[in-house]
DNA sequence: GTTCATGCAAATACTTTGCAGACTA
DNA sequence: TAGTCTGCAAAGTATTTGCATGAAC
């Protein structure tokens, strides 16, 4: 959906011109605050009224829904509790979620081979998958 | 904790009861209805009573929370909104995730390498990881 | 100006806590 | 019988819905 190789901002506007929905301020400072890691929809509630108060939390749920739907944000779980929405690059990645201090770092991996096993071994027919890790990070080791 | 070359019903129950914790119906209950598949509160609390109401739901997270802290299930986080419970068996294993009927398999793979390529790009220090597959299972293609 | 999106209030759903009575060992 | 566990009630969170006002185009 978006790039890495073009600008986020600009993509997503025209997608959801395109879909004849408006580009309010609201959907451009939830998606500022989505660039810079994946967030739960309290992180990106308190980070988005920072400053000042621009947004309800009810219209982060909406946003965040609508977004879902476009395509333009993913759903993560990194093994807490509650859901984290992440922009949905076009280059396909892991994560690394450090235990103690909840730094999210990206990963890419080549994991054709584990594909290639789950054919060999059943008849499912493996649409996407999610692989998360978690340990400790540089910092906290 | 639980393995699979034993009877778990017994090595729960013996768990339990060194921890000076009594073995009760409704333990009993939760831990047959676990044996089937990872499943969610609600679908643990229905399944409880099916027959006859034994159990309150408040029970049912707090037996699921005991348990979890004894190491007797595990939580498992499946796409979907709510988190999962299953068994935690002897053998490491991943799921498949069928997205049409729902149904969900268990998969063994050798994911040593994808370990190791992780070790060789980072200084991450993996304890624990996730991997699940989404698709469509057998009968649903 | 038209239409969609947001904010507020309130409803609904999910999860946790407190306490008295019931049950396990 | 002692001490833990459960059920019920209620509190605390999280999420969704309805509707009038405000913003985008």
């Amino acid at each position: 959906m978006i790039c890495n190789n073009c600008n986020p901002m600009d993509t997503v506007k025209k997608l959801i011109k395109d879909k004849g929905q408006r580009f309010t301020l609201q959907k451009k400072e939830i998606l500022c605050v989505l660039q810079r890691k994946p967030q739960t929809v309290l992180e990106i509630y308190k980070a988005v009224n920072l400053k000042k108060n621009t947004t309800d939390k009810v219209t982060v749920y909406r946003i965040l829904a609508n977004f879902l739907h476009l395509g333009i944000v993913n759903r993560v779980q990194l093994g807490d509790k509650d859901a984290r929405f992440e922009l949905a690059n076009c280059s396909h990645h892991h994560h690394l979620v450090c235990e103690n201090c909840g730094k999210i770092e990206d990963i890419q991996l080549s994991e054709e081979i584990l594909l290639k096993e789950v054919a060999k071994k059943t008849a499912f027919k493996v649409r996407s998958h999610s692989l998360e890790f978690f340990g400790t990070c540089k910092n906290c080791q």
